[in-house]
DNA sequence: CCATTATTCTAATAACTAATAGAATGTTTG
DNA sequence: CAAACATTCTATTAGTTATTAGAATAATGG
């Protein structure tokens, strides 16, 4: 019965490739849309050779696919259901294990302004879009947006923030979002705006969430 | 942002938790009924020290608790989202990595006679209950059968099959079920059947993905 | 409270994985 | 076709994980 044993060892191929921060780093920001090998290197703070590395156990595993287009080589999630995954993954680890929370906490730290408390759901998120008492800032970089965004959401990086305050609503409650539940542009951007006398809530998930939920996108 | 990339490393315990194929068939074995060290070193065919080392690996990630009863330690799994974990991972594994495929079917050898192609879905299957044309066999071990099986099932473990045939049904079709889609025993158990002349095919999943779905057990 | 049984811990070894620097490969552009 | 660029490969090193055997701990039953 060694055969059920291989099969078993090949689907934890597939759980080696999630058991790593930085190729987790590197499938999140996949998640956002499909990149060179360089600008994951970036985003992931990794050199290219080891983000090379590391994609090249992702591919292995069945979790990225790479094309080459002149001289970059661009990769990409295989599908959706590894949004889906990943989400699991984070969910699980954030019921079962307490040092989930105290992390999160020290990433959304201070005393929770405009914080996880008052974040938004899905549900209430389509509910004010439905009846158009909600503005959809999107505040990851330009590419990302451009990758794919919520419908009618207005993109303003969190660099850029403060010069593009007239393409924000002042009577309407404008929600943020921007990679997912971790990520701290929203929440950055919730903080400073609010500053500025706005009335503004980050979404609790971010884009590849939606996606994957099956939600519209443009 | 190294809070952050301190959460990635954390998730990534959950991943390397699943990245072992001894861990997943423990963790397989546990998706069955809760069970001591040494009888789950046994169905893994681990020494009791490795085992319990897997086990306390699995306890770090937060996907199994221990308590002791007697002289025993009692493992299981904490939640039931674990089960969809592993079907998602599965799942991606299967249409991801051609190798699987090749695993499975050897797995299921021979030209497959009461096969994959002939499965049992979960819908056919609650159809079939429903208007009562199907009779349920469970071919697990009594233990398993006792900690939880499908509405109405009867168990006879492969072993006991040829000694018990006047329990099953002649007039109706049978479906056989064990621990899951990689699961060889209802696989056999069909096979067996099949020359006796009874009219059987298996189901395509078992006990763990039908409990994480909801459906009634007893 | 000693012997028995079940589990965990410890130490040692072997096997595997990650990271780096630098060479090699493949693609485009002048 | 040479130069520039993007990526992958190779070799090396350091670090981590798996396994085993055996000692230590914990609970039970005489």
């Amino acid at each position: 019965m060694t055969a059920r044993q291989d099969l078993l060892d090949t689907l934890a191929q597939v759980g080696k490739a999630l058991g790593s921060g930085h190729r987790l780093a590197l499938l999140e920001r996949l998640a956002q849309s499909e990149a060179s090998v360089e600008s994951l290197a970036n985003t992931a703070e990794l050199t290219v050779g080891n983000a090379s590395a590391h994609l090249q156990h992702l591919r292995r595993a069945g979790l990225v696919t790479a094309t080459r287009s002149g001289k970059q080589v661009i990769y990409r999630l295989t599908d959706e259901r590894i949004v889906t995954l990943m989400s699991l993954l984070r969910d699980v680890a954030e019921t079962n294990l307490a040092e989930v929370e105290r992390l999160v906490s020290r990433l959304f730290d201070s005393d929770d302004p405009g914080g996880t408390l008052e974040a938004v759901s899905r549900d209430d998120l389509l509910a004010g879009l439905r009846e158009g008492s909600v503005a959809l800032l999107d505040v990851r970089p330009h590419e990302e947006f451009q990758a794919g965004h919520l419908p009618d959401a207005i993109n303003i990086p969190l660099d850029e923030l403060e010069t593009m305050l007239d393409a924000l609503p002042r009577d309407r409650e404008i929600v943020a979002y921007c990679r997912g539940p971790y990520c701290v542009l929203s929440h950055e951007a919730v903080e400073r705006l609010r500053k500025l006398g706005f009335r503004v809530r980050r979404f609790d998930e971010g884009f590849p969430e939606w996606k994957a939920a099956g939600l519209p996108v443009h």
